[in-house]
DNA sequence: CCGTCGATGTCACTTGGTGCCATCAGCGTA
DNA sequence: TACGCTGATGGCACCAAGTGACATCGACGG
């Protein structure tokens, strides 16, 4: 027998989701989740670099699915529909823990502490896109900006699909999404705003 | 005479800035602000809400251009051109003080805690920037899509007028910026990424 | 002259986060 | 068998961010 229960950053990850959801995240210590994993705070910061980052360890796994996407969407795509296919990769991430997705999620919408590490992870992700646009013969700034365009699609697809767990697929909604951002930006005003 | 000083958060503000640009953020503590502006620690929490907060002190002015030059736009003007006469305002918010600007953007490259709260205040603008498009009768989500298609132009426009301080205008960067995202969103593939 | 107000200081305290060293099971090796 | 190495963990002291409660004191109005 091992001297210590293996999978103790699992146990972390469980613990603080866990204590977050029951007494809010500021009302947790640190000493507090990792005593409920049987350990210490020190072993704590041994596996995550700071408090919030227990609840991003997954962000990983996003990260090389969404690349992985897009690298292999075919050579003739343009960098948008390429984006386009890493989204679709990625939506597998979310789809196999909705639950915990989902409870996640609202742990990050009530503390905007969270919402600047998301940010933060998300921009990572931008970055990490954009560089596999570059390596498909991308340009920039076209890389960066359809790098961040398809955050913008992430973001509202996946509000409307964590809002509505009986509601529509995951990869439906990014389509959508993605129609909506390209009727946003497109050149003709199609449709002026009406007068207020 | 007053008892104490006048403009104490400015002094904090300066102090700050100095320090953080003589030895970095993190080797500068609340504690040695506070004393080069000749106030206590407590002070300084008084005035910001955290140590980071000293940074960003400028970024409600900046808000308040923005929107006032989304709302002014002509009435049959696009989403995206209303949020373009918005960016196209706020310009002058960054000329008026292009050094200071500058130092401080340095200091925030530099370091993804500031990083962090940096994007905090382009979601918080974006936000803004969005519910002033709904005011103009633009519906979600268009309006949350452009106000971050336009934070994404911001970004790389001020990033180009930051690191090239005689090169061109702000101004101009941040047209070329917008009609290069259109150019990147555009439905029809125009330029096909070359094979690697 | 007095009472209130507003900006600041003082002090104690909690907590996030780190450096350094101790502990101890497993494992290979002489 | 004994030895020593390794890797994960604990213990402890410590620093700095941030906060709450209360004290201080000049300005200012009555």
């Amino acid at each position: 027998m091992a001297r210590w229960a293996p999978g103790s950053k699992g146990r972390l990850e469980e613990a603080a989701l866990e204590l977050f959801s029951e007494r809010g995240f500021e009302e947790t210590t640190v000493a507090d989740i990792a005593a409920r994993a049987g350990l210490t705070k020190r072993t704590f910061f041994r596996y995550f670099a700071d408090k919030r980052e227990v609840l991003f360890a997954g962000s990983q796994i996003l990260e090389d699915t969404m690349i992985k996407g897009v690298l292999d969407a075919p050579a003739e795509a343009s960098p948008l529909d390429a984006v386009a296919a890493g989204l679709d990769a990625s939506a597998a991430v979310f789809e196999r823990i909705p639950d915990r997705a989902g409870r996640r999620q609202a742990l990050v919408d009530a503390h905007p502490e969270l919402q600047e590490r998301e940010r933060a992870k998300l921009a990572r992700l931008s970055g990490a896109v954009a560089a596999a646009l570059r390596e498909r013969g991308v340009a920039e700034p076209a890389a960066g900006l359809a790098a961040d365009a398809g955050m913008s699609i992430l973001r509202v697809a996946f509000e409307r699909w964590a809002s509505d767990p009986q509601g529509q697929d995951l990869r439906e909604l990014l389509r959508d999404s993605l129609a909506e951002l390209r009727s946003v930006t497109a050149s003709r005003a199609a449709r002026a705003p009406r007068r207020r």
